[in-house]
DNA sequence: GTTGGGCTTTGACAAAAGTCAAATTACAGT
DNA sequence: ACTGTAATTTGACTTTTGTCAAAGCCCAAC
């Protein structure tokens, strides 16, 4: 829970209050491997806290899964279209590891959000960042090659090659495995 | 300035006393064609709203200009790293038509945020709006053909083709004026 | 109407990435 | 250690997109 907390007052320090309340909203749970936190044409209820684990995002495109985004420790997932929209998901959300997560509900961030302007601030906060960090992988996507998308993906999350296989890697960066492959052997 | 309290009250409706001083707060300019709103190495201080005109966000890359967004009216607009962090900017913003602005300075919005609970709430609406509208544009890029992406581009933003001259629309599609010219020559 | 500069198209070729199939390697379960 | 499956690499070939250069077109200024 300490993870949890701490992370979130990385954004915005709140009352001893709030921190009550956010630490009753959240419920934990371990999941296995493969297991769907989130599933196509369902909608996705609640916001997840990744306490200890890894997961991906992947849609399916001609019969084909593509993975086109990863979560590890410390990181906030959900759908966040279909959570916060309330429609059905257009992605799945898989474990990638046996994990620890926490999870709060829509209406419970509600509440938390309708009692608590402090947390209100904090979330405001939390996308703030989400967002800089969207565009800014948004914006390597568009302008780099496959090769630099790569090595800065080793330079950020080396410990992503030990825990993901390839082809997920290459979906990830927008390429094919054989590409992906071709391009780590010039090393 | 009716105009921009209507598209903020899209988010979500605030106390008249809450819309006097958002009103207070922005200031209207108008601009000319070819302005700069943001430079590359300044810190962005405003955030801005296009009431009417045009303006297109471009890095450059090797003496080049790469444009890779457009806002057209009823958009809000900033360099949001440079504005969030008041760090120093890495695109620029530049006006391609005469515009008419209105601008609020990052302290006066944080002086709104702390007067009024209901627009630190707007915002993060706002961000969650435009959060899901960069993820679906990643996707996008990501996961689909020049060709497809060119559709996509004429179905939502059909008067984008009136307004911007043909290379920057390909360097937003992400891929050269040759290839966009190609497509379209194929209907 | 002519001129000149931006914008767009076209052509020829090069480079990057995709596809399909086969070969190799890694590794979990026995 | 052996086996079988999944993951990764390699090869041959195709498709897509990029690059560079040369027209062609549009339109505003003279």
């Amino acid at each position: 829970m300490e993870a949890l907390i701490r992370r979130l007052q990385e954004f915005h320090v709140v009352e001893p209050l709030a921190v009550e309340a956010i630490e009753v909203a959240f419920t934990e749970l371990t999941l296995p491997k493969y297991e769907l936190l989130v599933e196509q044409g369902k909608t996705c209820r609640h916001l997840y806290f990744l306490e200890k684990g890894a997961l991906r995002g992947f849609y399916t495109l001609d019969g084909k899964e593509v993975t086109h985004w990863f979560g590890f420790e410390n990181d906030f997932v959900t759908s966040f279209h279909s959570f916060i929209t309330q429609q059905s998901a257009v992605e799945n959300i898989q474990l990638i590891e046996g994990s620890v997560l926490r999870a709060i509900s829509k209406e419970q961030l509600t509440a938390l959000l309708n009692r608590f302007p402090s947390v209100e601030r904090l979330l405001r906060i939390a996308y703030e960042n989400y967002y800089i960090r969207l565009e800014e992988r948004y914006v390597n996507a568009h302008f780099r090659s496959a090769a630099e998308r790569y090595e800065d993906l080793l330079a950020r999350q080396p410990h992503i090659i030990e825990r993901v296989p390839l082809g997920q890697i290459a979906a990830y960066l927008g390429i094919t495995q054989e590409t992906l492959s071709r391009v780590r052997s010039k090393y």
